[in-house]
DNA sequence: CTGTTAGCGCTTTCAC
DNA sequence: GTGAAAGCGCTAACAG
């Protein structure tokens, strides 16, 4: 454990001065000689630069600061390695904060964030509302959200009404006439109310005669299990899930009472998780591709601070995924 | 964009000294009169104080460095999850680097952790060797390895040995004396060894005549779904992957090949995922408690940054999940 | 209790 | 090219 060694030390040991040292650490000009001393002392000893030193001295953290509902998700593991991607190539590194699902946690989380000066930040939100904007403008640096949209805050998401809208029309097509949706809280107004929303235009404007029935349930697989009998009841021969997560609850329901899909009931979720590709039968999916979301959440989020003038946007990113658990209806 | 608050400009604009300022910030005495002041002119201006130049004085970063395999994997969310509760609970944030499965990688990310200056590190490690080592010794930091142990590091893991001999009991209790263990490249040496070494330990003293047949894939969905043919070639009545996301490959091959499960193969997996649950049929499994897992290895290295003596460990926190897909060999 | 003072380790003028 | 010197914003003695 020896003590830790500064700049000084190392411009005594090479016998320059510690401004040399600096500029060698930071391509300045140095004439060769130096150089090779300094580059010598500095491998032998294994000095490390002090990070906080230097942010103190230069204004910049290089830090980003990321507030995440949860990690455990797969759509945020795949967000996150997104962030990451582009974060880490252009040399910056994630402060990761998770609130909870807890819209009040996730503004404490923004503010700690500014608090601990963080050049920007990143916000997969639950719900965007006015304190949030309070918070938005007394901060002096750009913060993008995902998840969720606001037309006084910038953002990049995945266009939920139109994934909505791509499952219906494909249900539509399909001929079924009644059909269930799985959703979840309209709280979420992305999951909650815009996939809804896309679905019932997308497919009542391809067939007007059709009833579609709502049944809320949560993003749990068990809730979804739960809510087979409610489902059943509406007697669909096509149920639409708001995730796959429901959509592979329901399955299990469906596999233990027997009906089979996709003969009995057409089934079809959102999100494409891979295990929609080996479930039996194979998930029917609206596939969001997270990681390029987040690829280009972080790319945005640079921008911005660079004082690149960014615009917010519904990411179109998405492709239905059609699998064995739908098909056309029986007449 | 006003400009940022020093703490001098509360200290003029409250009329005391800034050291003053300081005292109150970190309850330090100050006069009731004098903190009121103070209180007030901090509200107004919505001061926060810089997080660098705190640091740089205090030489406290309240950072854990973390590096991790990848994000998106149901492993790696639930640790995360952990590491986060007891984190933030002490005041600390977490700094996240990823290694993307690369052993090289994870070393860089240590160093770079520890040039940054963060308190502490948590790698969840694919490999550990000497070059670990080295960069432990050198670093003045505690370290904590997860994922992978090392008898020359501070780890916490899952007793891989001990999950695959639970499991090898319960296989052998079921009487199946043709088994495929279908596991992963010994380069894991946590999942790719131990957890099949177990696995004979345990079948095998239950049941010496017992047959072991080792088939290699890796850890995703496709490659397990691909290795059915091999599989199936042993004609066993019992298969054992060793992770639930080959298992689910695999029954998907199953499914389609129309081999019932469990009445022509038993199946079992380990990990204990969510999916296994809602999986038709669902699937028996070796539980491990990743979050728990995370808290504890949090913990450890808190204890560790206290100066107090910690030993590394196995941890225990496991069950086998007995579900649908395992039943007893026909006879 | 409070103000003054001296750095933490680094970058960056500014002369030489 | 290089060194001396002046801070970045903060905390922590130290006198008072």
């Amino acid at each position: 454990m020896t003590q830790k060694l500064t700049i000084q030390d190392i411009a005594n040991l090479a016998g320059v001065a510690k401004s040399t040292v600096s500029r060698y650490l930071n391509n300045g000009y140095v004439s060769k000689e130096k150089a090779m001393l300094i580059d010598k002392v500095i491998r032998e000893t294994g000095y490390k630069s002090n990070f906080f030193a230097k942010r103190l001295k230069t204004k910049q953290s290089k830090l980003i600061g990321i507030v995440m509902p949860r990690l455990d998700s797969f759509s945020a593991g795949k967000l996150l390695t997104g962030f990451n991607i582009i974060l880490q190539q252009m040399g910056y590194q994630a402060l990761i904060l998770i609130s909870e699902l807890n819209s009040q946690k996730e503004l404490d989380n923004i503010s700690q964030l500014i608090q601990q000066g963080v050049d920007g930040i990143i916000v997969d939100s639950i719900n965007i509302n006015d304190n949030h904007l309070k918070l938005i403008n007394q901060a002096n640096i750009p913060i993008i959200f995902t998840g969720q949209s606001h037309d006084k805050v910038n953002f990049i998401k995945v266009d939920d009404i139109n994934a909505g809208k791509l499952m219906g029309e494909y249900i539509a097509s399909l001929n079924h006439q009644q059909v269930v949706f799985l959703g979840v809280s309209p709280q979420d107004n992305a999951v909650g109310v815009d996939r809804y929303k896309g679905f019932r235009q997308g497919f009542l404007a391809n067939n007007p005669q059709g009833k579609i029935s709502f049944v809320q349930t949560d993003c749990s697989l068990e809730q979804a299990y739960n809510s087979g009998d409610t489902v059943v009841s509406f007697e669909p021969s096509a149920v639409v899930c708001a995730t796959d997560n429901i959509a592979l609850g329901l399955l299990r329901y469906f596999h233990e009472k027997k009906i089979h899909v996709p003969q009995d009931i057409s089934l079809a979720g959102f999100g494409g998780y891979p295990v929609g590709s080996i479930s039996y039968p194979s998930l029917t999916s609206l596939a969001f591709d997270y990681k390029h979301l987040g690829i280009k959440t972080a790319e945005k989020l640079l921008s911005m601070l660079q004082n690149q003038p960014v615009t917010s946007e519904y990411d179109h990113n998405m492709n239905l995924i059609i699998r064995e658990s739908t098909r056309l209806a029986k007449i």
